[in-house]
DNA sequence: CCCATGTATGAAAGCGCTTTAACTTCCTCT
DNA sequence: AGAGGAAGTTAAAGCGCTTTCATACATGGG
């Protein structure tokens, strides 16, 4: 090599001009042959890639994408990378996309509509293909507008718009949902309590507004309907999701009550507060109370005791979003698609308490 | 607007020109009102930014960078991203980046160091300007050439190496190393278990070769050693990372031996491991072993009990890598940062059982 | 033997943007 | 009053690449 010895921190990359130069062709014959996009006779092709390497050649990606007019890349947003559900939908994206050799962003917003907003403007100008919102939501009117907004934006950028676990707020919106059975799933779990011998059964960490816990405490009253108990039994406290809201919630309630001998969490994070707070009052899981989770992270059953909860393959939601919208991309758009979940049976169930409950009625 | 009623769906992205014209200024002009890169009347500049707003307008990322020369861009590379410890570390780069306005892409390996090379030489064809790769290694002679490839690779390209949690294989590779002093960490938390009274600690999940658990496992040596107790008295199980195997190791090391009444577990998920395997061999944690952890990751303190680990800032390693490296580039490049780590106390460390141990000598 | 066909290659246009160099005004200073 | 600037603006160059269009040369059927 000719330079071999004179300055290593040469900043300037070298360009396809240098590679077809070198391998004795023009620029147009070695696009073709690095970039597979025409056939190249095999000996032609091997000199340019000859070339390409002895000059360590590294194609500028800008160049490409803005001739090309866009490039394989997928964004996910979730609230938070380090919550382990976004975390395993955020991998089942990222995986997905490698296999097809897209490149993904992840975008944190900390559940700050602004910068989820700002988030998808710069995918925009980032000319990414697919943004991928995930997250429940409470469908107000500005999620609306918001999600509307989006949807054109994206439309008319030439990119696809993916709803995970959150609702399209209009059928002809040319967003793809793709989300859990939220539903089926909760019903599922009350319906196992119940089967335990629970009839008095609290779900916690609900958020009114927000659809995908809405769907679950719909379940849970699904279940407890057809269980034959009336509307009245139910019990649902609004306490918003995450441990530390799970926390303080079940410590207020058991110092209000303990008329219950079950609880529904609304994810295993909240669950994960609520048996801190049962074991800090002194009550035992499952012995005085059952506790059940819901999405199965992957430290649920290293809890104590472990989770009884419903497993939502969260990597299995990723994929599916990038599979389903590239696989029919016309077909696809405002379609909704359901995944199905199921129940993992831990230690954290048992039948209530023979003594007729804490403070029989 | 012009195009109320007209064809939604048109593809063609508005570019600077038609918002130049609309705008009645020339390219140029509307560029700087644009970007903000140099001064324009604020009259100008209102009228374009109008322009731009009624056009919708969106700028080209792709064409941005090309002229540009680069863009700001960081990368960071983890084994995989469900794992709390790198997540946190991806979060503390993503927030840091995204407080700078810095796009901030993050890449799963799985360990393989073939989709490392992959996405290193991804990174460079897209201009990251800062690639951070987290995570230990086994320092062998392939990993050595992997990095000076990278650290010369990203150097000719304008880009900064940051390593994580590995080591620089050779002072003079211009990569800036950041992590935690692990030697520290483990011997603080190992003398928190001998002032205890625990004199026969076992090490469970060491990983011969891998930087970071060498030195949790030296400074698990260096604490015996100050406590007056000899090498022998040292007992280290190769298990690797991973809540699996410590399942294991700790299962089949109950079976072969009781003589000890403590482990310092290579990090969290080999403690939830090995406090599960505890919990099956009918054993009482911390009653009959102490347990303790390292990284202190979110859900330790739901364990049961809740663990007694070394808290290493995850999210705050993430941050200084990125600081530190776009701080002072040219100081930067080469040196070493250690970042502190401190002891989280829970409940899973007690004095030993009285009784002299499980099986006494 | 010549034209149609196919194959290999190259020159040049142009993707959307920023920036340089040049030009025009309009002041201000001597 | 005219030189010297400052301020505002623009035309045009060019970032590195892909692709179209054109050219050049073989090949083979009529």
């Amino acid at each position: 090599m000719e330079n071999d010895m004179t300055d290593t921190g040469s900043r300037r990359r070298v360009t396809i001009r240098e590679v077809a130069e070198r391998a004795g062709v023009s620029m147009a014959t070695a696009s073709r042959a690095l970039s597979g996009n025409h056939p190249v006779p095999a000996a032609t092709r091997a000199r340019v890639l000859r070339a390409a390497r002895d000059l360590d050649y590294v194609a500028n990606a800008h160049a490409r994408a803005l001739v090309g007019g866009g490039r394989k890349m997928a964004a996910v947003v979730v609230r938070q990378v380090t919550s382990p559900f976004y975390a395993q939908v955020a991998e089942g994206v990222e995986a997905e996309a490698a296999d097809r050799g897209w490149l993904c962003v992840v975008g944190a917003t900390g559940g700050d509509p602004q910068r989820e907003m700002e988030f998808v403007q710069l995918m925009r100008e980032e000319g990414a293909r697919l943004v991928i919102l995930v997250g429940g939501v409470v469908e107000d009117e500005a999620y609306r507008s918001r999600v509307a907004h989006y949807a054109q934006a994206l439309d008319s950028s030439g990119a696809r718009l993916v709803l995970c676990g959150r609702p399209a707020p209009d059928p002809d919106i040319p967003a793809l949902v793709v989300e859990f059975d939220n539903e089926a799933g909760a019903r599922a779990i009350t319906g196992h309590l119940l089967s335990a011998g629970h009839r008095r059964i609290v779900f916690l960490g609900a958020l009114p507004g927000n659809t995908a816990l809405d769907a679950r405490v719909a379940g849970y009253r699904a279940a407890l309907a057809e269980h034959g108990l009336p509307p009245a039994a139910a019990r649902v406290v609004d306490c918003g999701l995450g441990r530390a809201a799970g926390l303080r919630a079940m410590t207020e309630l058991l110092k209000e009550t303990r008329e219950f001998t079950a609880v529904v969490a609304g994810d295993d994070m909240v669950a994960a507060g609520a048996l801190r707070a049962i074991a800090d009052a002194g009550l035992g899981v499952p012995a005085d109370i059952s506790v059940v989770g819901y999405n199965d992270i992957p430290l649920a059953e290293d809890f104590n005791p472990p989770l009884t909860t419903v497993r939502t393959p969260a990597e299995e939601l990723g994929r599916a979003a990038v599979r389903i919208a590239l696989r029919d991309p016309e077909h696809a758009a405002g379609s909704r698609h359901l995944l199905g979940t199921h129940i993992v049976v831990r230690k954290s169930v048992a039948p209530p308490p023979t003594d007729g409950g804490l403070t029989p009625v």
